[in-house]
RNA sequence: GGGGCAGUGGCGGAAUGGCAGACGCAAAGGACUUAAAAUCCUUCGGUAUUUAUACCGUGUGGGUUCGACUCCCACCUGCCCUACCA
């Protein structure tokens, strides 16, 4: 009888004991670094860790009985909120819940019989771990790569905590941990400079990452080149904006300002002060609740103010208005009613001139009282002064030449992408280790004095405030500049920058001279397969590989790419086809499910139910399906037969065949991570198996083959059965330390092969064949077969097509 | 509005441009059993039907090709991301 509840506790243990799967450097031998984002613990391994993390390490276990040394590591990404909000609601400290959770979530891990180097197991609330943090930060700190400044900020009133704008949700732009509308506050906050980065960032040649990351991420940066165009203002003042279409700058007819822009109150004229005053309120106060959707209509007031156009010298009046954002660009536009709707909608709503320029090939001459909407096509230049009937092809570059020439303005290139915010009013992180000197300024920690460690003894008051500030003496120091009075920085650091480096940490969790090892370093890095959910795309993803550059520019990383191969896997949703989650009542325990059907049956499961990148709704009469095979497996290895007959030549000779095939198809379907087809194969190889034994194949050294090759691919899959059968059929401990098998070619090849006969692409027919047949006994075989005859009517065939090894189609 | 992914039986899914539906779940019928569970066997896309076969069939419409689930174009639907991005 097959009992996972026996074999599995058992044979944990003893890889445990021996040590199977430690990893240490080991220059004989080529390094795989399989790497899956580490867990926050919050209290309790989930289905979707799971799905995450047991095809991982069959994949990595692949590799390691491929011949690499593989290195499988786990950790805990243990700052932030969660640990807070449950130490502010159940006056339990941070540090306990966390640490209790984990202790959970690793026996949980341990339950899974994943090929796991705890010695390597590494959390980012620890000291010995946030020492390092902080000490990156300082790095970046002496090479300008941080930086602080007053910033209006997304600030979550519930949470109290400024937030990534990665970290803002929906239309109503609410907080991703609570739901509730964020607000804009002005704080003083640090940022690292990834904008510098941005054009690195969008070259991916050098990964092998998903297509949908890299547009992801692309269009997270979102490069336009254009022009930065200088207006001036009737009073002097310069208004610099982005223009995509210098080609149409002889058409910008007004010029809207964001409500926040500094200009907004100089250019307004006393009769104006008013609407712009009670405009610039209201636009403060929607943002507060809710910054409008796209397909609202647009509103706005005159300024009262006006710029002249640089490239014809027209007045044109200043606007403001809430479609313009403060927060990209330089919060001004040119605008260009004829070319660009929102612009268009805006001129016609306050009756504001709209100027043709551009005439579009394929248009009939354009003319302003006819349109209904812009015109953004690319054209000749129309009413363009000097540039006139300047073609479309070259208008852009001969638009940029002419303001340059003219000194109003130069090519520009911009980016959505802002810099990193890594300030967190918050307790329960890494504290950022500067110290502010009324002398001296902002002066970093010595790095003799890191960590900068979090004081255990705070207080939870639901103030708004971090208990930092709260903390009777933690923040008072003394400034190691000048050696006078001085306060530490209270704010910590956003949890991402501890996911930014773990793969480092990973590398040697005690080593205490630097963040790793660097002989560690030099074996183990670059990651060469990562995987992980893709909903980190364009936060963690995108930070990873900026703090790896930015390290590299530091001297203290070296290639351009942390990780090689990056790999996602979809969702398990729950049987409702809902997202899983706790009040919707539909989630799934693992631990249940371990308990129930085992480990082996539960990870078997999870490869088998659905395209592992994509996911798919639970199922819990699926699991069924997998145990029954499992049980299926462990019959046809140990149950010695009972058919008492001598197998024929053919039956061995189609057994070995089943086998290499199905070899040749799980060795393939293990590089490219195509983990259903890798059960669906092995349990088409047991169908095969039970009916060799029943023609007497059982013991038979083709058997004894198939029996080790069956368990050598199984072992990845199912570890702890794949354990147990290797002993019980007389193998020798471990099936884990075999290599992988070698597929004979020869034992695989078929003898004869179906060959489908087609008369104009519809199948007419089947022949049995010689695997061998040569091209023209193929097409002779079909001409002459009676079913064909049939339709070719006693007609000689157009042409006859052969696919050798496949089909021959005849066309009449 | 922009971008991405997906669409194949009742369900999850399989198929280097070459036999569509592997493998599994569910369902139906049967065997075993006092019974149940477990296990085993059979059937299982649709229509017609002489049970052998024919025709239809991979969201829709075109195209490329001897041949298209697969490649190209347009559209429809669903999901995800993003959004007044100048």
């Amino acid at each position: 009888m097959y009992k996972p509840a026996e074999i599995e506790p058992k044979w944990q243990e003893r890889w445990e004991r021996d040590g199977l799967y430690h990893a240490d450097i080991d220059p004989h031998r080529p390094k795989f670094y399989a790497l899956t984002m580490w867990p926050y613990p919050s209290g309790d391994l989930h289905i979707g860790h799971w799905y995450a993390m047991s095809p991982s390490d069959a994949r990595a276990r692949f590799k390691r009985m491929q011949g690499y040394n593989v290195m499988f590591p786990m950790g805990f990404d243990a700052f932030g909120l969660p640990a807070e909000n449950a130490a502010i609601q159940h006056r339990i400290h941070p540090h306990q819940w966390t640490s209790q959770n984990i202790d959970v979530m690793r026996r949980q891990l341990k339950s899974m019989g994943a090929m796991i180097d705890w010695r390597r197991e590494a959390t980012s609330s620890d000291p010995s771990y946030y020492h390092w943090t902080q000490w990156f930060f300082i790095q970046f700190y002496k090479n300008d790569l941080a930086y602080q400044k007053e910033a209006q900020v997304d600030f979550c009133p519930h949470c109290n905590t400024t937030l990534a704008r990665e970290q803002v949700h929906g239309d109503d732009r609410h907080c991703e941990r609570c739901g509730t509308p964020v607000i804009k506050k002005n704080l003083v906050q640090w940022f690292f400079r990834i904008t510098n980065y941005a054009d690195e960032l969008l070259d991916f040649s050098t990964i092998d990452w998903p297509e949908q990351v890299q547009t992801l991420q692309t269009n997270w940066i979102n490069r336009s080149e254009g022009a930065a165009v200088v207006f001036k203002t009737e009073n002097g003042d310069e208004i610099e904006v982005f223009t995509t279409r210098p080609d149409t700058l002889w058409g910008a007819t007004f010029m809207v300002l964001a409500p926040e822009h500094p200009l907004v109150k100089k250019l307004t004229t006393p009769e104006q002060a008013p609407s712009v005053a009670e405009y610039r309120a209201q636009a403060e106060r929607m943002g507060e609740i809710q910054r409008e959707t796209a397909d609202r209509e647009k509103t706005g007031v005159f300024t009262g103010g006006y710029a002249v156009n640089p490239v014809n010298g027209e007045r044109i009046p200043v606007w403001t208005a809430d479609y313009v954002m403060m927060g990209y660009g330089t919060g001004a536009i040119m605008a260009v009613p004829a070319h660009d709707q929102r612009d268009f909608e805006f001129a016609r709503k306050y009756n504001l001139p709209v100027v043709v320029v551009i005439q579009p090939p394929d248009e009939h001459p354009l003319i302003v009282d006819e349109r209904t909407m812009a015109v953004p096509a690319v054209g000749e230049m129309v009413n363009s002064g000097p540039l006139t009937g300047t073609p479309g092809e070259v208008a852009f570059q001969r638009a940029i030449a002419y303001i340059e020439e003219k000194g109003v303005g130069h090519g520009a290139v911009s980016y959505r992408l802002r810099d990193w915010l890594i300030s967190r009013q918050r307790y329960w992180g890494a504290p950022i280790p500067i110290i502010h000197c009324p002398h001296c300024g902002a002066v970093p920690v010595p790095e003799t004095d890191l960590p900068v460690e979090l004081p255990m003894d705070v207080e939870w008051l639901p103030t708004g405030e971090s208990p930092l500030k709260l903390h009777p003496t933690w923040r008072f120091t003394i400034c190691p500049h000048c050696g006078e009075k001085a306060e530490r920085e209270t704010d910590t650091m956003d949890t991402f920058m501890c996911s930014s480096w773990y793969h480092l940490r990973y590398l040697s969790p005690d080593y205490n001279q630097y963040p790793f090892d660097p002989r560690e370093y030099d074996y183990w890095m670059p990651v060469d397969t990562y995987t992980g959910g893709i909903e980190h795309a364009t936060m963690h993803l995108i930070y990873t590989r900026f703090f790896h550059k930015a390290c590299r520019d530091l001297g203290i990383t070296r290639g351009a790419e942390p990780m090689q191969q990056l790999r996602n896997q979809g969702m398990v949703l729950g049987e409702d086809h809902e997202k899983m989650s706790k009040s919707r009542g539909n989630v799934v325990a693992p631990d249940d499910l371990v308990a129930a059907y085992g480990a082996d049956t539960v990870r078997a499961y999870l490869m088998f139910f659905a395209r592992w990148e994509l996911g798919a709704p639970w199922n819990s009469s699926g699991i069924e399906g997998s145990i029954r095979w499992l049980r299926k497996v462990w019959f046809t290895l140990l149950e010695p037969s009972e058919v008492d007959k001598r197998p024929g030549e053919e039956d061995l000779r189609k057994l070995r065949r089943k086998v290499h095939q199905t070899l040749a198809s799980v060795t393939h379907d293990f590089e490219t991570l195509n983990f259903n087809t890798i059960v669906s194969s092995l349990m088409e190889l047991n169908n095969e198996m039970m009916l060799a034994k029943g023609a007497g194949a059982f013991g038979t050294e083709a058997w004894r083959e198939a029996e080790s090759l069956y368990l050598r691919m199984l072992a990845p899959v199912c570890p702890h059965i794949a354990e147990e059968l290797w002993e019980r059929t007389g193998h020798d401990y471990s099936v884990h330390l075999q290599p992988w098998p070698e597929v004979d070619e020869e034992a695989a090849r078929e003898d004869e092969i179906t060959l489908v006969v087609q008369v104009n692409g519809k199948l007419r027919d089947r022949l049995i064949v010689p695997a061998s047949i040569s091209e023209a006994d193929a097409k002779a075989a079909a001409l002459e077969s009676d079913s064909i005859q049939v339709y070719l009517e006693g007609k000689p065939p157009k042409k006859v097509i052969y696919v050798p090894g496949k089909l021959v189609n005849i066309v009449v």
